[in-house]
DNA sequence: TTGTAAGCGTTATCAG
DNA sequence: CTGATAACGCTTACAA
């Protein structure tokens, strides 16, 4: 066995069939009469040939076989969120099923530049946007010079992203009006980081009109929509549960202190709950907490009340979304359902008890 | 602007050069004019050119720009393993650097010829065995015969392939060691999985020297050595919490029961905790615990007695030696420390109290 | 049913 | 510094 590999080509010399015949018999396309093939394969087998090249294939039929999927920040940070993780699984099933491998982009904060070069040595059939993030991206631009279809959940805003929804303003008042009913007027927010450079702040209206995070400056709207205009804000410093601790820690240092907190996760709400363990306050005794997302987290010792949408749901229409683009279908935007589902955080404020 | 994509050589042309200058104006090989090097960036613009294919220059140059990770089961699964986490983001960092994408292959259980055909369609640099798993993989072969590189963490037990490893045995004898030193002599151990149909069950040593999964085994045969060749052990039906939390259930409920229990992993260890709780043992009074993987579980109330090896570490040397496969350099295996960390999960028995 | 030949879009070599 | 020309390994009309 030379160490070169071999190519179709000296496999059809082996077999003594002409490289057409012997392309046919792997790709299954047209008729082969038995023999032939059977002597194809045993030359291939003879000669350690493991099937046509994907490269050479992938250059003549102009599939790669993989799809690029941007995920946000560093691996380890994007993977800490089940969210995150539930929407690559479903993405991931629908994939499989075409199939279409995923190829990994951890999408940096500082430096697009550098993403949009990488990007343009790979071989991708679609790019998806896993999570909804900036609301503008370069890579953009350079997928649609390369007739790359694109795929999102809400971000980025551009007509050549085909998008896959929740009404994040309604789903998020959804969680206002639960509390609101409850008997809650103190209601305060703690959204997502709204851009790079997040801190931990409070927040005025127009931060929030100016956030480059699309579903967080929805969210956000979502929420003063219901809460009202003069409802308190901060900004998470990340997105993960330290985050929503500081924040929250923030909002309940003030006098007089909210009765409710509305976070716009479900790992910022985690934060939260700390925040309030930290003052001694109980919940949902002294506060009320929701959460966004529907996570399960095992962890927690009492389910949160939360917006639920399915994250798997949402990765499987993406993952549809992107095989019927790949087959030269049109596509439609999507939206799909994200409903309130009650916990055991959430509950009378104290003036009503 | 036309609705296919403009190759080089219409950018050639409307710049009035050579095809192959216009080639090097792109790779940078070889001295260009700055004018034209001007002129063909102009034309590449007005023709919305978006670099060259890397289909067809991946077929020139042999490269792909991408590697294939493996990683166990479904993703939802393997990613809510923060060890995995760890590894790949380790793993990515270092990619970053090359650079070289990654493609993520889902692992099925059973379906391993499904594995190997959609590998076989993927234009591949490398492929990356993420975690230790079965002693053998149907992808070896195909991945050998095409050339491509191999790097693993413990399996496949292929020659072909490179690893990085710790030393198993010795890591988790470290483990049972500590526990020795403070007095337990009834001490039980709850392994991974072993191999596909895994189920909760009590193990003999036979079961252990058959198990398929390399690295549940090495430690299983590491704690035997030190804990005795009769000591209990018990297998997770799955490599996750809830599994160890079943599995500690069966060896808790034995007459007389383990003053301590030595656990495959940091997940499983949660679940033996829970499983303690469950039976109203408090940690480490009544029962001691350790881990494996050294992960930093911030649900868990206090911090865990486990084997540190650091993951991020262990996925920069699958990264670097990657790179350095990839350069043509021939690599040795590696073998990486592995650490006993003491936490606060273990402590004398309760008969030394 | 099999063979011939023309690409797919680049990059590498080598001569000018 | 620039330009012909030949690969890279395969697929697919079309002809036999």
């Amino acid at each position: 066995m030379a160490d070169v590999r071999p190519t179709l080509r000296d496999v059809a010399t082996r077999a003594g069939v002409s490289l057409s015949t012997a392309s046919v018999v792997f790709s299954g396309r047209g008729p082969v009469a038995d023999t032939t093939a059977q002597r194809v394969r045993t030359a291939a087998r003879e000669l350690g040939y493991a099937g046509p090249d994907p490269r050479a294939s992938s250059l003549r039929q102009g599939r790669a076989g993989a799809v690029g999927v941007l995920v946000e920040g560093r691996l380890l940070h994007a993977f800490r969120d089940p969210f995150a993780v539930a929407v690559l699984d479903g993405l991931a099933h629908e994939l499989d099923a075409v199939p279409t491998g995923m190829l990994l982009l951890a999408q940096p904060v500082d430096d697009e530049e550098r993403l949009v070069s990488q990007v343009a040595g790979l071989a991708l059939d679609a790019l998806v946007f896993s999570m909804c993030g900036p609301a503008d991206s370069a890579l953009v631009q350079h997928a649609a010079a390369r007739r790359i279809p694109m795929v999102g959940t809400g971000s980025p805003l551009d007509p050549r992203v085909h998008h896959v929804r929740i009404d994040e303003r309604e789903a998020q008042a959804s969680a206002v009006e639960h509390l609101w009913q409850l008997g809650h007027r103190a209601i305060a927010h703690v959204t997502m980081p709204l851009g790079r450079g997040a801190r931990t702040r409070r927040l005025g209206r127009d931060d929030v009109s100016r956030a480059e995070v699309v579903d967080a400056r929805l969210r956000a709207e979502g929420f003063l929509a219901r809460a009202g205009r003069s409802a308190p804000l901060v900004e998470a410093g990340s997105a993960d549960v330290d985050g929503g601790r500081e924040a929250a820690a923030l909002l309940l240092a003030a006098d007089p202190a909210p009765t409710a907190i509305v976070a716009q996760s479900d790992l910022l709400a985690a934060g939260v709950l700390q925040a309030a363990a930290d003052r001694g306050l109980r919940v949902p005794e002294d506060l009320s907490v929701t959460g966004f997302d529907g996570l399960s987290l095992p962890w927690l010792d009492r389910p949160l009340t939360t917006v639920d949408q399915r994250g798997e749901e949402k990765g499987r229409a993406l993952g549809r979304m992107v095989a019927a683009l790949l087959a030269g279908d049109t596509v439609a935007d999507v939206e799909l359902p994200a409903e309130l589902r009650p916990g055991a955080t959430t509950g009378p404020p104290p003036s009503r008890r």
